[in-house]
DNA sequence: ATAACGATTTCGCGCCTCGCGGAGC
DNA sequence: GCGCGAAATCGTTAT
């Protein structure tokens, strides 16, 4: 077969290597391209870039480049995409590890449209149906997203002739990196293939696996300086020492004095919140006064509630915190503002690091710690690096320094671990049995793979079996989860022991659940039948494996159990006893099915927030989980042959559960920048369905809390009615006037929720 | 002597995160 | 593994 070895280009001087863009051309790079890379003011590569354009890549071999974020790689990602485009046709698939980075890309590969290259992005926010994406040469999508895409069999799937895979090295995420890992595996061989990656500790292994080649490089745009603080001594890698006051925040003023910024690292979101307030007070008076106002301006545009309540407060001090327990719109919005230079000092967890690309001129880095499913732990060395990797902003920086802080921990320990350190290796997670389950039920329902040994054929492809050569273990591990796949009837087999797909497999495999959850499904099915309501239903929701489980405090737990009692009747299984080992994820079911309860009841958001102890972020997250997951019930509901009854329930609750209301609200909240509060507020003012509001004078709507003239127009333009000037409004009931198309708000913002 | 309240020490609790689906007359 | 708030203990003062 492919006779030729990966080489891999380790150790590289960066002299010599420099390389034109013009070269380009000697590769066969079509002169637009060049010329739009020229455009944007670059005429020179960096030492990397070049590497990795000479690698072959241009001719079509796979390649893996390994060198730090900031450093080149989307360019290059960039230039393969459009050769491949400009010679052989086909498709791009580009592939990332978040919505948020999707989005990034998407900006970015949109300048290219000008040559006529028409770019997509495909994530679970965006409705898109297969042959619309048919029409598009790049398409950025999520890993799962993408992996959903094949299991669907999108037909333009076999015209993809290369995968960029970013971040590649998430292939070792203990609970996402099967899912990458077996996209490779399934593209291997038919579409080249682009790897970038952070350094790994077996660059080369990944690369033998992939076929590829190996361009691995520390090298930089802007140069970095590590050190590590400890009491007030500052002891940089080079061993030099500089003296500040003992407290680590004296790093982050200084920065800011110095007319830069800091990203600061810590471990909790309470932390990032503490200090992000603490910084805010000493950084205060360093602002401008132009400063101050922009400050003071975003802040008033964000809207109350009590996380970010606590976010303005620290703002218009040039301060801010960043975590998951943010909207999303007030996540880009605190980035902007960081890139911006408006924002002097950012505290972070770790999310920011594998994140969008945030580059800071100071990095710190608090904590090195972090408390993980089995207690706490040392971050890994490849987390910190990244975290490093953040300082130094190209454009403005001329350097940029990373500090860790050393606390209880000896300073010298601290910078050989993570400074002087080789992160660690990648291991295949396809040894994770939940995604491996998953995986396999998708080869055999999903890729027509038919017999025990064609499956162990396609897992001898992966990168599991490559690092571990072990075919009894892999086939041990297979086939037991056969037999689990086979005893739920997720598949059959027959007589020739080959395999046959059931639908309840297959439809379990296209809605990309974990087996494990449509198991719960289906046990469970009988019993909603027979006893339908809301409570029983989310317990449900909450006790599968897809939906994260919200955290019980120690407190919590007693009032919890009394209401497990109280509604013993609704629920769909029994109380477990205090010594199951199930007991407190029980009371955690218990308490986000009581949430979710509430929601559907109109509680208000910030009552959710204070009785369940969350922050918005995690209460939006919890309800698109439930939303997907109520979706996916009813789905396998239909294809368990559930009662036509059952069935109508569960739209309606899933309608409810989405828009956070009550039955008499569903008909309002269909209407576009209608969400629970102003169909609650429309409703008790008397417009208690599309009727009323179509014949209601628009003074009379705009009397109402919450609808003002923007909103008006909105309605009028879905009704295909301009918003007359306040006079006469036009017949609404004549059918002509609805349009066919029914405008949603954007999923992903907070609007989707509030609207 | 002791209630009352403020200051200081001890105790125990809670801690990080991401993606997945998709219907029209 | 550690920071934080609550609870417990200690310390001071007023009556």
């Amino acid at each position: 077969m492919l006779s030729t070895k990966p080489k891999a280009y380790k150790r590289f001087s960066p002299i010599g290597y420099a390389m034109q863009v013009d070269e380009l051309s000697k590769f066969g790079v079509d002169e637009r391209i060049i010329r739009k890379i020229k455009e944007r003011g670059i005429s020179e590569f960096y030492p990397p870039q070049a590497e990795a354009l000479r690698s072959g890549v241009l001719n079509g071999e796979n390649l893996l480049l390994a060198i730090p974020t900031a450093s080149g790689k989307t360019l290059v990602a960039e230039i393969v995409m459009l050769h491949k485009l400009f010679t052989g046709g086909g498709k791009a698939v580009y592939l990332v590890p978040l919505k948020a980075l999707a989005e990034e890309k998407y900006r970015e590969f949109k300048t290219w449209e000008d040559l006529g290259v028409r770019v997509a992005v495909t994530t679970g926010d965006y409705d898109s149906s297969e042959e619309w994406l048919g029409k598009y040469d790049i398409i950025i999508a999520t890993s799962e997203k993408f992996d959903s895409l094949l299991r669907h069999k999108s037909r333009w799937i076999r015209d993809v002739t290369l995968i960029v895979a970013d971040e590649i090295h998430l292939l070792g995420s203990y609970d996402r990196g099967a899912t990458l890992e077996m996209i490779l595996s399934h593209m291997l061989g038919k579409a080249q293939i682009l790897g970038l990656s952070a350094t790994v500790g077996n660059a080369e292994e990944l690369a033998e696996w992939l076929n590829a080649k190996l361009v691995v490089s520390d090298w930089r745009p802007v140069k970095l300086r590590k050190g590590v603080f400890a009491h007030g001594q500052l002891i940089w890698e080079d061993g030099k020492v500089d003296k500040f006051p003992p407290q680590w925040d004296s790093l982050v003023i200084d920065a800011v004095k110095k007319g830069k910024q800091a990203l600061v690292f810590v471990n909790t979101r309470r932390s990032a919140e503490k200090e992000a307030g603490m910084l805010g007070k000493k950084v205060r008076r360093l602002l401008t006064k132009p400063e101050a106002r922009r400050l003071k301006e975003l802040a008033e545009s964000l809207e109350s509630n009590p996380t970010n309540d606590k976010l303005k407060e620290v703002l218009v001090n040039g301060a801010a915190f960043h975590h998951a327990g943010l909207g999303r719109a007030e996540r880009t919005l605190i980035e902007d503002a960081f890139r911006e230079g408006l924002i002097k000092v950012l505290t972070a967890t770790p999310t920011l690091a594998m994140g969008v690309n945030l580059p800071s001129f100071r990095v710190i880095i608090r904590d090195t710690k972090r408390y993980s499913t089995f207690g706490w732990s040392d971050i890994p060395v490849l987390e910190i690096q990244q975290m490093i990797g953040r300082a130094g902003r190209p454009k403005y920086d001329k350097e940029g320094e990373a500090i860790i802080v050393a606390k209880t921990e000896k300073p010298e320990e601290l910078m050989e671990k993570y400074i002087f350190g080789k992160p660690e290796k990648l291991f295949s997670m396809l040894s994770n049995d939940a995604a491996f389950r998953s995986q396999v039920l998708a080869l055999i329902t999903n890729f027509g793979v038919e017999s025990f040994r064609e499956l162990i054929g396609f897992l001898e492809k992966t990168f599991y079996y490559h690092q571990r050569k072990d075919l009894e273990i892999l086939e041990g591990k297979a086939k037991s989860i056969v037999y689990f796949l086979l005893e739920n009837e997720f598949i059959d087999i027959d007589l020739n022991d080959s395999f046959i797909a059931l639908p309840f497999g297959i439809r379990t495999s296209q809605l990309y659940l974990d087996p494990l959850t449509a198991k719960k499904f289906k046990d469970a099915l009988p019993q909603i039948e027979e006893n339908p309501n809301p409570l029983g239903i989310f317990q449900l929701l909450a006790s599968t494996p897809d939906m994260g489980t919200l955290s019980i405090k120690r407190k919590e737990q007693e009032s919890y159990l009394d209401y497990a009692y109280e509604m013993e009747d609704y629920l769909y299984r029994s109380i477990p006893y205090w010594e199951d080992y199930e007991f407190q994820k029980f009371l955690s079911e218990v308490k986000t099915a009581k949430l979710l309860l509430d929601w559907i009841n109109e509680v208000s958001e910030a009552k959710l927030i204070e009785a369940y102890g969350i922050d918005t972020g995690d209460l939006y997250r919890i309800i698109e989980l439930a939303d997907w997951l109520m979706y996916s019930l009813i789905e396998l509901a239909k294809v368990l042959n559930a009662g036509g009854e059952t069935i109508k329930y569960l739209r309606r609750l899933h309608l409810r559960l989405k828009h956070g209301v009550r039955e008499e609200l569903l008909e309002l909240v269909e209407l576009p920048m209608i969400g629970r509060r102003r169909a609650r507020a429309l409703y008790n003012a008397g417009f208690k369905n599309v009727n009323d509001i179509v014949k209601a004078k628009p003074s009379e709507l705009l009397a109402v809390e919450g609808i003002g003239v923007k909103v008006l127009e909105r309605i009028y333009r879905h009704f295909g009615v301009e918003l007359p000037l306040l006079k006469n409004i036009k017949d609404p009931d004549k059918p002509e006037d609805k349009p066919k198309e029914k405008p949603k708000p954007k999923k992903g913002t907070l609007d989707y929720f509030l609207k």
